[in-house]
DNA sequence: ATAATTGTAATATATATATAGTACAATAGG
DNA sequence: CCTATTGTACTATATATATATTACAATTAT
């Protein structure tokens, strides 16, 4: 289970604050496949927001085939099984690789910076 | 001078995108007191949106005194010294990496993939 | 003076985001 | 079977964001 966190500052919104932060969480390990989200409503109500927002986040990460749901029961860490071939991924990672290191040098920040967080995150 | 870039993935507003890369060039060297800006409409060109856009985020600048414009002349970067907590310049980095772990995972690879490759860039 | 360039302002329109409220459908457990 | 809990769906409303368009004001250059 992780810990959400909303940040009304950034102007990210909410729903896509909590898509990123379910994402990340599989990516860094910290939700495992099979495991049970909070359900919308006591999620909504720890983070403050309408029932809404938060069903708009999980429908959307359902639609990507991160989260199955089952009416009635509750919303959990899907099985992704992707079928690329190797040539197709690495392209894919290089073309995702340079579109961020360009946005963080935008901000200022250099490879060494992204590499350093990443590295704190793994 | 710096080389703005928008994103419109992630979901934040451009013409907050414009006003973080600005303060981040500020605080990061890249933009000195007295700078001419790029003027709104060629940032809009350049940008591919609405000269509105940019003259809100120019606008919002003005206001917080970090930029100072004269009509009829153009927008500079103010006097002022902009100080970016390393919170703010930490939390930020987090939030693009987040972002690009998210986007990475969804295509199946691991932060320790994203490391391998930023790597090779460096 | 005149023209061109700058920022600014205003209206109108469309879409996205978030909330409130209500209701329904599927499942689990008594 | 009954009830509670789950996700889902829908309407209505408000605000934020972005665009398109037009016009004006201040400055600079010709």
């Amino acid at each position: 289970m992780i810990t959400f966190r909303l940040d009304p500052k950034t102007g990210t919104p909410f729903y896509r604050q909590i898509i990123d932060q379910i994402k990340f969480g599989i990516a860094a390990g910290n939700l495992k496949a099979g495991e049970q989200l909070p359900t919308v409503r006591s999620l909504a109500v720890d983070l403050k927001v309408n029932l809404n927002t938060v069903a708009k986040a999980y429908r959307e990460l359902e639609i990507q085939n991160v989260l199955e749901t089952q009416q009635g029961t509750g919303t959990f860490i899907g099985d992704i099984n992707l079928q690329i071939s190797e040539k197709e991924k690495s392209d894919k990672l290089k073309e995702i690789c340079n579109e961020f290191s360009s946005i963080a040098f935008s901000y200022g920040f250099s490879i060494r910076d992204m590499i350093n967080e990443l590295q704190k995150q793994k």
